[in-house]
DNA sequence: TTCTTGACTTGGATCCTGTCCATCGTAGGA
DNA sequence: TCCTACGATGGACAGGATCCAAGTCAAGAA
């Protein structure tokens, strides 16, 4: 997460407590939360953080490709702090539990050239859905 | 779609005119409708129809498995009549344009043992991203 | 160290999507 | 034709997300 902080201050990021809570709460793997989550976290370390702002970092963390958007329900978007390491989600349809996964091969190339429609395919999503065993 | 019409008379739907009208938007392939854009066009023939009734309707066609449930951004999910051959979508993120498109092999196929964390798998849903001819 | 300024933060309004509910209307069987 | 249970209505409500004008402050300049 140092790195993080460090990488985006080499970024030219102007550095304020808010995003620098922000970015803390999204340090680890297995991390997945929403907008809400992460601002009920920040906020019990910055009380006054507002949500606009975590709205705001978020999605300036997005497009600086260090944390990855999630939409596995119709709900809320969550977000990813694992953003360099390519993994899709398995979702338990039960109590909605993520967790990180790693199909073999390559999920693009399962898409053959004539189902391309001349599309510059740029990435792609996968979502597994089952039963957690403690769900089962 | 009388197809439609018929196999829902069949298993004891009451038919209204709303309903037929919501049935009748749905028809075609490559249909991927948000529950405004189907209002909007089940209005134009029948004005009155409300925004409960539509969203009512296309719930209990998805719970009879006539359509398909779709969420590729985390906007509206959109509705998809072309339930009844499974297939995954391409979507531009330029324009937003949807592609009904079929991998090769079977996307769960792609998941390791290993990788399951002893999740009972029901199903997969994959959402390739890219550029159509047009965007690019 | 202090000054300056443009970038950042804030809270509240606003929008969009979707659900809920009490009431009214009607499809379709008796 | 009549009944009534099921469906339709619209308006309230809730959650997620965006927008905005006004206030604040990080960090470079002097
Ligand atoms: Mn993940
Ligand atoms: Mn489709
Ligand atoms: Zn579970
Ligand atoms: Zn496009």
């Amino acid at each position: 997460m140092s790195d993080l902080l460090a990488r985006l201050r080499e970024r030219g990021w102007r550095m304020t407590s808010q995003r620098r809570v922000v970015a803390e709460v999204l340090d680890g793997d297995h991390v997945h939360l929403t907008a809400d989550e992460v601002h009920a976290r920040a906020a019990q370390r910055l009380p006054e953080i507002s949500r606009a702002t975590v709205y705001n970092t978020l999605g300036e963390l997005v497009s600086l490709g260090e944390v990855m958007e999630v939409s596995t329900d119709g709900r809320a978007r969550r977000y990813d702090p694992n953003a360099h390491h390519p993994h899709q989600h398995l979702v338990c349809s039960g109590c909605g539990t993520i967790r990180d996964v790693h199909p073999t091969g390559s999920p693009l190339a399962d898409l053959p050239a004539e189902e391309r429609f001349g599309f510059t395919l740029s990435g792609v999503e996968v979502t597994y859905r089952g039963l957690c065993p403690a769900c089962a």
